[in-house]
DNA sequence: TATTGTTATACTCTATAACTATA
DNA sequence: TATAGTTATAGAGTATAACAATA
């Protein structure tokens, strides 16, 4: 019976956090549909482009830009590692400089191209100046204080 | 050595669904904090808060306005029933009508209080209308096709 | 047949503490 | 002493499949 439907109210959708939140998670689920047909998953990507844009860096500073802990690039390394994405070269003895592979690179311009046609599948009627404003207004949300 | 640090080249920061991600799980962290103060996660918070404007609803429907799915949502209820912060009421023979306690009622207020000084200490300098504004660029984003 | 609540389970993401070897 | 990489581990959050009771 749909007799008894009641149109849910909810106050939650008035909130720019919690709108932020599914906003956010929508484009993830969508992202991770696209990049899945290149075998990548988005923080998979996400490393794979930034290493093109600063080759030779280490995994610490990749996490460092992406927000993911030490600890936790180590998994993700090293997968990259074993399929031959990326390489490394002992920088000093205790650190790597990371780079990528042929194969790598050609999966970085794949992940960016396809990060670009989801932007603009989610964000294609704003103009250029209605985007950059709404990037900057999520930049100025990581930019208030943490405490 | 602080001598040969490397800006990094970040080109994921031009993305708009990188800065949500970023932007969006910064604020669930400053939420969380917020919200610990009344020992509750923003889940169990955002549960009791759509309750409190829909009493009787059900789990199912609860988990279907906030996307979190019925086989998820049990703990979560148990969690709320064992602190006495939710009650249930036989609906008929399957389902049950949730209502919240006073104690429940009470946290709710609060907790949707400190949802609106969250908003404000991320979003304060908007203007009314630049705020609905960004809310319906985001309520665009979720209105897109799913496939 | 479809739906509500449930159990069990698995996978991803994230967080912390501690170790090693180097600087 | 501090840092890079690592190991181990634990906690969230989320996803799917299957079942019982009821509509």
């Amino acid at each position: 019976m749909q007799d008894t439907e009641i149109k849910l109210e909810n106050p939650l959708e008035q909130r720019l956090g919690y709108q932020m939140r599914r906003a956010s998670g929508l484009m993830m689920v969508n992202l991770a549909e696209r990049l899945a047909g290149i075998a990548l998953r988005p923080t998979e990507a996400a490393i794979l482009v930034l290493l093109r844009a600063n080759p030779g860096i280490t995994q610490t500073k990749i996490g460092g830009a992406l927000a993911i802990q030490r600890a936790n690039m180590v998994p993700l390394i090293a997968g990259l590692m074993t399929r031959k994405l990326i390489a490394r070269q002992a920088a000093d003895g205790r650190s790597h400089a990371l780079s990528l592979t042929p194969t790598g690179r050609t999966l970085a311009v794949k992940a960016e191209a396809l990060m670009l046609e989801h932007e603009k599948y989610f964000f294609g009627e704003l103009s250029g100046a209605e985007r950059e404003h709404l990037l900057q207004q999520l930049r100025g949300v990581r930019a208030v204080p943490s405490d």
